[in-house]
DNA sequence: GGGGTGACGCGTC
DNA sequence: CGACGCGCCACCC
């Protein structure tokens, strides 16, 4: 496979997701370089090479909100996926301020 | 190389 | 956190 310039960061950063948290399109942009990228985050995942190691259903907007338009099948598809990680979003609404993917909120769980 | 497009973000009202 | 608009940047034609 070929490197897609930007696409390639993007890919490696939502990789590194862990499960049962999400993170923002921004934040995304952040760690892969530039924090402008945030709408570049989406585009590349929407043309997402491989659904299967690049859980882009972790990422939501920063509202936290799921995507409506989902590679796997349809926001739906990505709520199930969410929920079965144990992030609650019936609404389509992820709570950000418990289950954003942070270094914080990381080294939280490592301490509890 | 120019122009259109988009799974966004943020300021403003 | 309703709606609107502008800015931003990479990608494809």
């Amino acid at each position: 496979m070929k490197t897609r310039g930007s696409f390639d960061r993007i890919y490696e950063v939502v990789r590194q997701i862990p499960a049962g948290r999400v993170a923002t399109y921004g934040q995304i942009a952040a760690l892969a370089g530039n924090k402008r990228w945030a709408r570049v985050v989406g585009y590349a995942l929407h043309v997402n090479p491989d659904p299967e190691h690049i859980p882009c259903f972790r990422v939501v907007n920063r509202r936290g909100e799921v995507s409506s338009a989902f590679a796997f099948g349809g926001g739906n598809r990505q709520i199930e996926l969410l929920e079965a990680e144990g992030i609650p979003c019936a609404d389509g609404v992820v709570d950000l301020k418990k289950y954003q993917w942070t270094r914080r909120a990381l080294e939280e769980l490592e301490h509890l």
